[in-house]
Parts: C-alpha cells; structure tokens; sequence
DNA sequence: TTGTTCTTGTTAATTATTCGACAAGAACTC
DNA sequence: GAGTTCTTGTCGAATAATTAACAAGAACAA
C-alpha cells in the first residue's frame, strides 16, 4: 500500500468514468455480502471487463491492492468512494414531476447515498401544491428566486423536451454547476457547466441498432 | 448519391452507436421546424460534435450528402431511421410496475416510434389485476407461459436489484433476444443476448465524478 | 525456513477512434 | 457560362484506449 498511483493527475479516460460507478455498485454488493477480498481476475469475471483493465483504470487513482493478495474489497470500496466524491452531501433541485420526475423523486436509492431532492418544480397549476419526494411542488416562476437564495449543486430536467433548453437556462444563470438532463434534448450550456445526459429513447435506440446489427 | 458508402460493412464503432441516435433526434427536430437541408459543419455546431465526425460516422452506412448542398433533412432522416432499425416494429415486455415501470408504462414517444408494450407483469398481489399503459397487470408467475405464447422483441427490467438476474434469467429462457434492463445490477446472460443498460445511479455518480474532477 | 503460487502496478505493443486536410464536384453568383 | 464558394467522402496522421506480458513482492504450504 506504499506505491502511488503512476498515473495520479493524469486525464481520467472516458471509459473510466463510465465504469467506476459499476466497480462502486459490485463492491457495495460485494461488501453487503460479506466477501473480504477480490482479485481483478474474479472482479473482471463478474462485471465481463479484463482483469488488466480493472488494474489500469484503479492506477489512475493510486495503489489499493497488494500482490499475491488482491484487493479487501471494504478498503476499495471506501477509496472508489471517495474517488467519486460520495464523502460529501449533493443538494438537488428537480423541475418536472410527472410520471418521470415522479419516479426519479420517490427512489430513495440516491438519498442513501447523499443526493437529496431539496424542492421540486413545475409548470403544470395542478400539481403545484401537491407534495412530492418530501417537497411541496412549487411554482416554476419561483426557481430564480429559490436558486438566488439557496446553494444548489445539481438541476435535474425531468420535462418534456420543449422545456429543456429554457429550465436549464435557469439553472445556469442561477449558477447551478452541473445538471442532470432526462429531457430528450441536447442542452446548450457555457463550458463549465457539467451536463449529463440520460435519454431513455437515446438507449432504446441503441438497443434496436444493435439488434439490427446481427442478423 | 451515387457513390457507395467506403465503409460499408465494416464493423461500427461504439461511439457511432451512441451518436446515431443523437442525429436521430435532432434530424427529426429539424423536420418538425420545416428547416430542409443542413450541412455537416451546422450538424456539429448544434450537437458540439466535429464535422468531420459527423460525416465519418454517416460514411459507415453509405453517402448521405451532396458536394456544395450538404444533406436533405428529410433524406436524411429516413436512412437514419433506416440504420436504426425503426422500419419496424417492436414488440416489448415490462416487468415492474412501481415508480419506474410506471413512467417508462406511459411515455408515449416509445409507442409513438415503434416500440409496443404488450404486457406488463409484477410480484406484488396489490399491484395484478391493476391498468398500466394500456395492459392489465399480470402476475409475474405468468411471464414464462406468455413468452411461450408470444413473440417478444425486448424484455424491460424494472425492479429492485435482486430481481433482476431472476428476471433475466426468465427472459432468455423464454427466448426473448434482448433485454432493456433499469434495475441495478449487472446481468449474466449468454453471448447472443444483447443487454443495453439504463442504471441511473451510475449515471448521477458519473456526474459527481465530474464535478469532483475539476475544483 | 524455503519454495511455490498468486496477484499487483506498470510498461510496451496493439488496437481503436478522432481529426485535419484535400481532391472532387455540386451549387451559386454575376 | 465562367469563376467562385461550398461541402462532401476519404485518406493518413495523430491521439486515445485496451490488452498482454512481466518484474516485484506478498501470501501460503510444507
């Protein structure tokens, strides 16, 4: 454990990115389990990437494991952790509670694990009142205000595409650093906003392509 | 028009997979606005991609464009639906009916491009005999004799993680060829089953990552 | 102990992807 | 209709990502 990582500083890959996150949630398992240990071998067979890769994306962030041993899968799980920057609370702004928003309100999965829904929005005169995720839905003439007034770290986009574009101009003037985007639309944003896309339909369509592909 | 596409047949790569519904969306925005023709270099001006990786990707299904013109929107389009796969029609099956499966349930734009939910099944008691999106709430102990009676293009996972390898494991037994899975888990499944993933905590820890990486 | 088995972090080679540049040729201008 | 402007599809160079191989060293067995 003396090594550091030969590659701490250096741009983290894309793919890299994309599979922490999967690493964090096999760990979790792994841990809730009760499993002490793991090799990248056994990790790689479990989540269907090479051990090598597993290796080369963790050196990005220093040594964790120890030879002729692997990996104490509760040490790796607190370093990818913090890797991710799960040691600290997101405070979350969600603009759109239909069926969607609903769904993304109501699932305590991103609570747990520090992403809390502090105010919901919308449009629509017949929602605003209701609550929802433990928040009164509120009128979306009143998010100006309510970012002026409280630290937001993430705007969720849960809102047909025609109100994409005008909901996460709000957020970026109201100084919202990244924004997590459910509207079927790509959102224009000066540089340092951090967008991430989820577009349902996008993945559908991917899924035909690659049936497509084949046969 | 009539030269043939340099690459065709050649093997896709995954970046092109996740563009190509991105041109989808916005080719078919551009329809709806009435706007005719577009270039490459508008293209990636609009998706904050290069212009020469627009017309590298389209090159691997032939040639869309024309020298000093650029491409028809609507020509355009139509060989995009084409490459997609959209010409037809898929049938599709969702198993869970609580927050999620209900707002996948009732997104008109699925059915809208082709793609039909047929069934919709869930463990809980309360839940069978309910309406979702159109279908009645089946027990789940009835998937495996619905998927000898019917042809199922796409088998939707929507349920907490223990479920879904069980779920799966249904799914493939039952012969469904593909496999939309939103519950939080990697699947095991057989090289000939394709699996596209849609888990949005890894998407939202992505977005941390993010916004860790930089200050 | 001593030797064998594991398994890491790193390197170098391989493979894959992106991008700038340009010839070819259509569209547009006057 | 002659010349200029555009824009494509493709090539090769540059960049990026993945993987196989291996030295170093810990764990384990006898």
């Amino acid at each position: 454990m003396t090594l550091r990582g030969r590659r701490k500083g250096e741009a983290v890959p894309q793919g890299v990115v994309v599979r922490l996150p999967i690493y964090f949630r096999y760990l979790t398992e792994l841990e809730s389990a009760g499993v002490e240990r793991i090799s990248s071998a056994q990790l790689g067979e479990a989540l269907d990437f090479t051990a090598a890769q597993i290796r080369s994306d963790l050196s990005y962030f220093g040594s964790f494991g120890q030879q002729g041993y692997g990996y104490n899968v509760s040490e790796l799980l607190h370093q990818v952790k913090q890797i991710l920057g799960l040691q600290r609370v997101y405070s979350m702004v969600l603009v759109g509670a239909g069926n969607l928003g609903k769904a993304i309100g109501s699932y305590e999965g991103f609570r747990k694990r520090g992403f809390d829904i502090k105010a919901v929005f919308d449009i629509d005169p017949h929602l605003i009142g209701n609550h929802h995720a433990g928040c009164v839905i509120r009128s979306l003439d009143e998010l100006p205000k309510y970012l002026e007034e409280n630290q937001v770290d993430i705007g969720i986009i849960a809102t047909p595409k025609e109100a994409g574009q005008s909901i996460c101009d709000l957020f970026v003037q109201g100084g919202v650093p990244s924004i997590w985007n459910f509207s079927p639309t790509h959102l224009n944003t000066p540089d340092e906003v951090i967008v991430e896309d989820m577009h349902l339909t996008d993945s559908l369509l991917r899924l035909a392509f690659r049936m497509n592909e084949r046969g």
